[in-house]
DNA sequence: GGTCACACCTATTTTAAGCCCTTCAAT
DNA sequence: TTGAAGGGCTTAAAATAGGTGTGAC
């Protein structure tokens, strides 16, 4: 018997009152009947308060667990997976309500292994067939912002350093937007890219006294962590800002570089659409710019025996690209890394029939002389 | 909070010395996190293996969330966790892989027996350079696999040894003395050497 | 199907090809033709095997059956700050050093006494138990089971996994085994091709969310479970389409034709 | 407490792009 | 002090299989 079936209602009261039967009935009567369950519904509620969630967060959270956990992909699971499984259904209900948590956040709060996180959280979306909206990284702003310590001068941050959240935040929010539309948002961790959008943020608000205050150092002041892959981002940002400032006249003139480049953001960002679309290769184009900056379309569909001609034209492509109207791409597809391929096949393999004769003296070479194994015991042995 | 154990994965050390030293942590927490261990006359170290191990499945995502107290704020800073269980492969030298390719003309493509000759190496790093070898000097494998050498363990650890501290000599000479970009002349890699 | 070498070139990825009937409208057919860069096969050689003979006459393989314990001793302390790993009698490594983690630096007396309890008795040495072969014609790799079962990896084609199947089996047989090729089955094939413009997976995501996983705080590409044919997507930012879990190749080619105009409604911001 | 029926570790292959870590080269 | 580069991990699929974790009978 289920001792929860039926529970999954939709009102506050149902559910209250059913938790309450299932705890009291399961700890008098039928203490087996998963302990660990009783112990994933406290670890919720406590995981809840602790994250300072809305409590009809919490009512959500408890159901999702419920029914993970009776369901039959979960229940012989090991431990410590139903313990992940937990921070999975606070995970999933925030997701679900924008409330922008990040999985970094829930893994070092449980002091869970973020790769066991992930994949009992992949099983749950997967089995228990729920649709989770993406983190959304406006609502990533606001929240990570709020941690920031930038807003009230104080011993650690100078006057000149302190800024004001709202300001910095709209504008994170527009820089975050930018990098979503040139495509260096697609497939990469959040939090990094809100790092680096609020670095430039900042500076450009007040660029005196800040342009030479490090990214290193800024993360510092704000007592926020800087995760490896800001730096990929802010580069990436800091090339687009660049290419978008080429086009303006009066920044031309001024030969703006990486630096300088950080004043004008306001600018920029006024103008980013026109900028855009007149820095790179018109949108529609996008299927050329592909063509441009891979090989040709020609080549590609059918030869794979022009896979490695194809790879020796990449780096005219590149130099292409860098010039003049470089298309708008992402930058795995500008920057191919170099990777090691197994060799194509070769028009003798592809004719194998799977039938051929095998001779004796193929397989005999991969067999061991009598001396061999001799030797190889001997020295075995010795070992 | 919380840091202790971390336990099982092993993490290890390998910087600094610490042999001198049963230091210890009385920073790490509680009463409980250390383990007892005593030696004994011959000099074996014997663990109160129980208490290990009740730690560590303690510690292991229990009670985490109820003892205590964090303060962390919504969308909280502390979130780029890397909690990650890679290990660094040291790059192979050209000499070292010469002898890789040494090691698979004797014993062929058994990984472990290959990794018992090269002592700082695991099977899975042998196992990554075979692969990443096939990709890009596919011949070279077919040439040592089909070019049988016998398998002299001895012959083998005394070459090896004399490859890795040649190279540990270089490096301390490049570190120390800059100017002489001697290093080694690159040669190797396509003749190979070792008898 | 049309078929990835014998097909007359496509002039232009857009022109109907005319030698072959696909299976959608000639209109709707990308030109491009997913590369098949693995397959899985079994067979049964319907015999029991001694895994030991086999590893220790064959100098194409490799076997652990399982393991004894290091026995901890007076040395470990000294290795501790000499080498930087510890394998187990088998050659194996239990054992990995590197560096302490920073902020939650371990001491050293803690590390050493969990290498000790691993090394010691604790911690079984799993190891896998079956003999690991590899020839280099077709380049594949097998796994051999005392059972006379056997899996065949790592071929580009059909053929090419039947070809080196049976060559495993001969060198079973010439090992002195009544190996025979029973049930030979192309059990999964993996392939991947380029659709040669960037895609945006957070669109994708939106409009078939229930198909889709994309999660790109875990993994770069979005995940997509086609239903039919039940093949798993793998598709990318670059345009990069990787298809898995099908047991033909008709069941690639038919789930790239499949996702194909979908991806092209994601080229541009949407 | 034993049986049952899964989970799930070890291992193999292969592609995709991002992230993490270490080392070593220029500034 | 910075970065670049190189290597290895993440995700999907599938078969093979012993030993052990897991919880309901």
């Amino acid at each position: 018997f289920v001792l929860t079936e039926g529970l999954l209602t939709t009102t506050f009261q149902d559910e209250e009152h059913l938790q309450e039967v299932t705890y009291s009935r399961s700890t008098g009567q039928n203490e087996q009947l998963s302990r660990c369950k009783q112990r994933g519904i406290k670890r919720v509620q406590d995981l809840c308060k602790v994250l300072y969630l809305p409590a009809v967060f919490e009512e959500t959270a408890l159901s999702y667990f419920q029914r993970a956990i009776e369901h039959p992909s979960f229940h012989l699971v090991s431990l410590e997976k139903k313990e992940i499984l937990v921070g999975c259904c606070v995970f999933v209900t925030c997701r679900q309500r924008n409330w922008p948590l990040t999985m970094g956040t829930i893994c070092s709060l449980l002091y869970a292994d973020k790769e066991l996180f992930a994949s009992v959280y992949l099983c749950v979306l997967k089995e228990l067939e729920l649709d989770v909206p993406a983190l959304s990284l406006t609502d990533l702003v606001k929240t990570h912002l709020n941690s920031f310590k930038l807003f009230q001068s104080s011993a650690s941050i100078p006057a000149k350093f302190a800024e004001d959240k709202e300001k910095m935040v709209a504008r994170t929010i527009q820089i975050v937007e930018l990098a979503s539309e040139t495509w260096l948002v697609t497939g990469r961790h959040p939090v990094p890219i809100v790092t680096a959008a609020a670095y430039l943020a900042w500076q450009s608000l007040q660029p005196v006294g800040r342009l030479t205050c490090t990214f290193p150092r800024f993360c510092k002041l704000a007592g926020t962590d800087l995760p490896p892959p800001a730096h990929l981002r802010l580069k990436e940002l800091n090339d687009i800002l660049l290419r978008m400032a080429s086009q303006l006249a009066w920044l031309r003139v001024l030969n703006v570089d990486k630096k300088t480049v950080v004043k004008h953001i306001g600018d920029l960002l006024q103008h980013r659409h026109f900028l855009l679309r007149s820095s790179f290769s018109s949108g529609d184009t996008e299927d050329q710019s592909a063509t441009a900056a891979g090989d040709g379309s020609e080549c590609s569909p059918q030869a794979e025996g022009g896979l490695t001609q194809a790879e020796g034209c990449h780096p005219g492509g590149k130099q292409k690209c860098s010039s003049v109207q470089r298309p708008l791409l992402p930058p795995c597809l500008i920057n191919p890394r170099k990777r090691l391929r197994t060799v194509p096949l070769s028009p003798s393999d592809q004719a194998i029939t799977g039938d051929e004769a095998i001779s004796d003296s193929e397989i005999e070479q991969y067999l061991r002389s009598q001396e061999e194994m001799q030797e190889l015991s001997k020295a075995q042995a010795w070992h | 909070q919380m840091k202790e154990s971390e336990e099982i994965h092993v993490p290890d050390h390998e910087d600094e010395e610490a042999e001198t030293e049963p230091e210890e942590g009385e920073e790490n927490d509680g009463p409980l996190l250390v383990p007892r261990v005593k030696v004994a006359e011959d000099g074996t170290i014997i663990l109160d293996e129980e208490s290990l191990t009740v730690e560590v499945l303690r510690t292991k995502g229990s009670c985490v969330v109820e003892e205590n107290d964090p303060i962390f704020e919504r969308g909280s800073t502390t979130t780029y966790s890397s909690f990650r269980k890679s290990f660094y492969t040291k790059p192979w030298s050209n000499k070292e892989t010469d002898m890789f390719f040494l090691a698979i003309s004797m014993v062929g493509t058994d990984f472990s027996l290959i990794g018992q000759l090269f002592p700082h190496r695991a099977r899975t790093e042998i196992k990554n350079k075979f692969k990443r070898e096939e990709k890009a000097n596919g011949w070279r494998i077919d040439k040592a696999f089909k070019e049988k050498r016998p398998f002299d363990f001895e012959f083998f650890a005394q070459l090896l040894e004399e490859v890795l501290a040649d190279e540990k000599k270089r490096k301390q000479k490049a570190t120390k003395r800059p100017s002489s970009k001697e290093k080694k002349p690159p040669k190797s890699r396509k003749k190979q050497k070792a008898k | 199907a049309p078929l990835p070498g014998t097909t007359p070139l496509y002039s232009s990825p857009m022109t109907p090809m005319t030698p072959i009937t696909p299976a959608t409208p000639a209109s709707e057919s990308s030109g491009i033709v997913p590369q098949l860069q693995n397959i899985v096969s079994t067979v049964n050689l319907g015999c029991k095997l001694d895994l030991k003979t086999i590893a220790l006459r064959a100098r194409n393989a490799e076997y652990n059956p399982k393991r004894g314990y290091i026995r901890s001793q007076p040395t470990v302390m000294h290795k501790l700050n000499t080498i930087r790993s510890i394998k187990d009698v088998s050659g194996n490594c239990c054992i990995r050093y590197n560096r302490v983690p920073a902020p939650k630096a371990l001491s050293s007396l803690v590390i050493l006494l969990a290498i000790i309890s691993l090394t010691a008795s604790s911690y079984a040495f799993q190891r896998f138990a079956a003999v690991i072969m590899r020839i280099r014609e077709p380049r594949t790799t097998a796994l051999i089971f005392s059972s006379g079962k056997m899996v065949c990896t790592g071929a580009k084609s059909e053929e090419q996994s039947r070809l080196a199947a049976r060559k495993y089996a001969r060198v079973v047989q010439k090992l002195g085994f009544p190996a025979k090729f029973l049930d030979f089955k192309i059990q999964n094939m993996v392939g991947s091709c380029d659709v040669k413009f960037p895609i945006r997976l957070e669109g994708l995501v939106l409009t078939h969310q229930q198909f889709s996983s994309y999660e790109p705080e875990l993994f770069p590409g979005l995940i997509y479970r086609m239903i039919k044919p039940r093949i798993v997507l793998l598709i990318f930012v670059s345009g990069k389409v990787v298809l898995t879990g099908a047991k033909v190749r008709a069941e690639i080619y038919e789930a790239f034709e499949n996702i194909y105009p979908i991806l092209k409604g994601f080229r541009k911001t949407t």
